[in-house]
RNA sequence: GGGGGCUUAGCUCAGCUGGUAGAGCGCUGCCUUUGCAAGGCAGAAGUCAGGGGUUCGAGUCCCCUAGCCUCCA
């Protein structure tokens, strides 16, 4: 039985049995704790606790999820992935053990004929936790598992809990024994190799206590509605069903681990350690493909550079098993074509996907390549200090500052017969490692107390938004908190977070700005709206100062938005829909917004590229959205249904979570995009679009910012009054001026060069008359000389070394000038080869004109400079040097 | 979030303890050659990422900013 289809029969067999079904949500949640989904029940996590209403009360699903935590064991084991897919079903409130223990085992040991798994019954054993006679009951009497195939495990193989206070209970599993030949017997608690899990049950029925460690925490008592989340592992189930020895070689995993073994022509099973690596580039192909695929680009921090390390190991491994060429991109096809049916979004997206991970694996490339040339450079100064060992600093260099793998180094060391000091790498390591660490619990903040806006949900229910229609709106106060303290009243000067059951004001999201406005009550009071923000989903949390009166705790209250800085909003939100189509028309699919700020009149939108947009780009792009607006397009937004919505073409975002129902904002039939932001009514209320800058915010991550309407009115209008001014004071129309100016620097330069060129010209000429004769002293002869003020202090050395070349080399000759420029003395000593045989070297010539000018300077043997503030110093100065050059001849 | 590194001619990069910016390739011109990814000669080309500081003097030392590379969390 293929993946495809275990998939299809477990979420058939829900739907039936009246479950929802969902499609997979994406890897990336709004969840902080979360780097990627990790479980399937993540994306129902907000039902499990009660945050929000479950819209449904049961739901099945396959769910793709990532963990990386063990990623060294990849390939190693049978059973470690990055990536996998769970199958699961899920109770709200609704049904519990009774009903869940039975599904579980009907759609296992149903015949394949029958739609069901075709386990025999008397292969599969089930364990339950130490206390739970519930399930164990309802095992034996309803479901008819003998007694001495049910077995009693403890907390910490079969309670479960989100590590946090919350839901939790008891666990239930299903195994299925693989016979004699693959262990002893006695059932899972003997033996988890012969007695496979397939099946786990989690029965939410207890409250989590603050506290205690994972086998050990407070139970508080039970929950009022219980909970039921069960589910297999697709790649298990389908490694069992297709009778292979591991994950790794199930039908879908198989098929992009025989692709990399055509490319590098490794051939899989012959050799255990080539084996590993096929099963780690087809594992990491898949992980990469998805992650790629919900958006993560490769980076160096967080998700992204979980993926850089994903994409890295790939090509690295690719290297070992003898594939040099570039391989990515295969990979990704083998993938997408595995999978692709199952997984509309890496299909969609296949083009996209592979263009990130090439580019990724390019780059990585070229790391090596660098790597490499500094490696033999460090490589040849250990040898030629004899050592034969490279240090562990250096090899730490080469790791954490130019990218270049450890297992490289060590091997490329082996093979010119070097050791590497691995221990004291290890302990640099380890250093970084407890850097980091130490930084993150010094900044670590108490957690936002979102307790107390989950105890205002609790009462007061969630805010029910009116804003699409209304910007006036009538309501209650359900929660009024001041300094994070839940408070029953507040008065004049507060600064206030308010809480009603409806509102008209918009909540930051989606990058759109929460709205401002007021507040006001029946009795007068009054607060100024300057945040909106909605900590836990469907709470609208209004910031606010109170200028008049008192609000009390469940007071009536109407709510108005300052409406003009809405529509400004509105207006730039929609600017940045039509910028999104637009450079997505110019750039291609590949340039999908990754994040946007839509604040009054202005907006930013940033989107992957790997290089700077051209000039040329941005003008065409703003020239498209400029011709949309005169267009004036009607602007709609509707509620459809998901796939509908994907069938007519609309852009989803990265990281948001959708539900069935969705809204679709449409520019006329331009742009369509899942939005539940606040919109302008027809495109040509937008008046004007222009472009600010274009930039860069990371690696392949670029920013555009924008004006829009009168804010992007007032900014061309004053470039209009600059480029009049430079008109006027060039004295060309506004076309000509760049090639005016042009010329102007042009010739601005050349005339420098030439006057540069004329005084180099005229002080060579004459030299002599600045020289002068120049004085013996014993075998030396010494110049004296104060240059025309002005000349500047390279003029001076460069006159300085002419003097010296001009005389006689069979004597020792000094040259020293001076020159005053900004009221300050510079100093340029020069001597010949003659001189420095002599023992008189350039400096200490220097240093002996020096004090009379208060000055202090340096050089070398044969030239020196210096300088000095007393210019009246000066003769005094030359006169030092004198009678120094003299003492030194006689001496 | 915390580290390490890079930014110098159109390109790839040198530039030591501060003392008037260099090489190779490319470019322009001339010469040479049956031919060439050839040779020779000459030449043009750089606000040394930007800003501030220290210094008589900064590509070089210090601080800040930006872009990029990279490691760790």
């Amino acid at each position: 039985m293929d993946s495809a289809e275990i998939r299809t029969r477990f979420l058939r067999f829900f739907a039936d049995r009246d479950h929802q079904v969902i499609p997979s949500a994406s890897l990336l949640l709004d969840d902080p704790t979360l780097l990627f989904v990790n479980a399937g029940m993540v994306p129902f996590k907000p039902y499990f606790l009660g945050e929000v209403a479950a819209p449904y009360k049961r739901a099945t699903s396959v769910q793709k999820v990532v963990r990386t935590l063990d990623i060294e064991e990849v390939g190693k084991t049978t059973r470690h992935a990055s990536f996998f897919q769970m199958a699961g079903n899920f109770s709200f409130g609704d049904y519990f053990k009774a009903q869940a223990i039975p599904y579980a085992w009907e759609l296992l040991t149903s015949s394949v004929d029958d739609g069901g798994y075709g386990f025999p019954a008397d292969k599969l054993w089930v364990t339950v936790f130490h206390d739970d006679d519930e399930a164990a009951e309802i095992w034996h009497r309803d479901v008819g598992v003998p007694l001495d195939r049910i077995q009693r495990r403890g907390m910490a193989d079969n309670f479960w809990s989100m590590g946090v206070p919350g839901p939790c209970g008891p666990c239930s599993e299903i195994y299925f024994d693989r016979g004699p030949e693959f262990g002893r017997e006695g059932g899972p608690i003997a033996d988890e190799d012969r007695y496979l899990e397939v099946w786990n049950l989690v029965f939410m029925q207890s409250e989590r206590g603050t506290g205690g460690d994972k086998n050990d925490f407070p139970i508080l008592g039970d929950l009022p509605a219980k909970n039921i989340d069960t589910g297999l592992g697709l790649e298990r189930m389908a490694a069992i069903l297709q009778g292979v020895d591991n994950i790794y070689e199930i039908d879908t995993t198989m098929a992009i681990l025989e692709r990399a073994s055509e490319l590098t022509g490794a051939i899989y099973g012959r050799d255990p350690v080539a084996d590993v690596g096929l099963r780690v580039i087809a594992d990491h192909s898949r992980t990469c493909t998805f992650l790629i695929g919900d958006g993560v680009l490769p980076g160096n921090e967080g998700r992204g550079y979980v993926l850089r390390r994903l994409i890295r190991r790939v090509v690295r491994t690719m290297r070992t098993l003898g594939c040099e060429e570039p391989a990515v991109a295969e990979l990704v096809a083998a993938t997408v074509s595995a999978m692709g049916s199952q997984y509309p979004e890496i299909n969609d997206e296949a083009a996209r996907v592979t263009s990130v991970a090439v580019q990724e694996e390019a780059a990585f490339l070229q790391t090596l390549r660098t790597g490499t040339v500094i490696f033999d450079l460090a490589a040849q100064e250990v040898r030629s200090n004899g050592h034969g060992v490279l240090p562990g600093d250096k090899a730490f260099a080469l790791h954490d500052t130019y990218g270049f793998p450890i297992e490289l180094t060590l091997e490329m060391a082996r093979e010119q017969g070097l050791d590497v000091d691995e221990s004291g790498f290890r302990s640099l390591m380890t250093e970084q490692r407890e850097r980091a660490k130490a930084d993150a619990r010094a900044r670590k903040e108490g957690i936002a107390g979102v307790t107390a806006y989950r105890s205002i949900l609790d009462t007061g229910g969630t805010t029910s938004f009116t804003g699409y229609d209304e910007i006036i709106t009538e309501g209650r106060v359900t929660g009024l908190l001041r300094d994070g303290e839940i408070v029953s009243q507040a008065g004049t000067g507060d600064h206030l977070e308010i809480i009603t059951n409806r509102s008209p004001f918009y909540a930051e999201a989606g990058g759109q700005l929460g709205d401002h406005g007021v507040i006001v009550t029946p009795d007068g009071a009054r607060a100024e709206v300057y945040d909106v923000q909605t900590p836990v989903p469907g709470l609208f949390v209004h910031r606010a100062r109170v200028t008049e009166g008192e609000f009390i705790s469940g007071c009536d209250i109407v709510g108005m938005v300052d409406v003009e800085r809405r529509r400004a909003i509105s207006r730039a939100h929609t600017a940045t829909h039509l910028v999104h189509r637009a450079f997505r028309q110019l750039l291609g699919d590949t340039a999908t917004q990754m994040g946007s700020e839509n604040a009054p009149g202005r907006f930013r939108f940033d989107f992957p590229h790997s290089a700077a947009v051209p000039e040329s780009v941005l003008r065409d792009a703003e020239a498209i959205v400029n011709d949309v607006l005169s267009a004036d397009l009607d602007v709609s937004a509707r509620m459809m249904h998901i796939d509908q919505a994907r069938e007519s073409g609309a852009m989803a975002l990265f990281g948001e979570k959708y539900g069935e129902q969705v809204r679709v904002v449409s520019v006329g039939d331009w742009a369509h995009e899942l939005c539940g932001g606040t919109h302008a009514e027809r495109s040509g209320q937008l008046g004007l679009v222009s472009f600010l800058s274009e930039g860069s915010i990371g690696a392949g991550v670029r920013r555009v910012e924008a004006l829009v309407g009168v804010d992007a009115y007032r900014h061309l209008a004053k470039e209009h009054v600059l480029v009049n001014q430079l008109s006027t004071m060039m004295k060309a129309p506004a076309i000509e001026l760049p090639g005016r100016i042009e010329s102007i620097l042009i010739r601005l330069k050349d005339a420098e060069k030439e006057l540069q060129r004329l005084r180099n010209a005229q002080l060579t000429a004459n030299l002599e008359g600045i020289t002068g004769e120049g004085q013996d002293y014993g075998e030396f002869r010494l110049w004296t000389y104060r240059t025309p003020d002005g000349v500047s202090a390279n003029e001076l050395r460069d006159i300085t070394l002419r003097a010296r070349g001009t005389a006689r080399p069979d004597r020792g000759v000094i040259t020293l000038g001076a020159t005053v420029v900004d009221g300050r003395v510079a100093l340029v000593a020069a001597v010949n080869d003659r001189c420095r045989e002599l023992g008189l070297t350039a400096n200490a010539v220097l240093q002996s004109a020096l004090p009379a000018i208060g000055g202090r300077g340096g050089g070398k043997d044969d030239i020196a400079q210096g300088g000095g503030t007393d210019v009246a110093g000066l003769e005094q100065s030359f006169r030092d040097v004198a009678v120094a050059v003299e003492s030194f001849s006689q001496a």
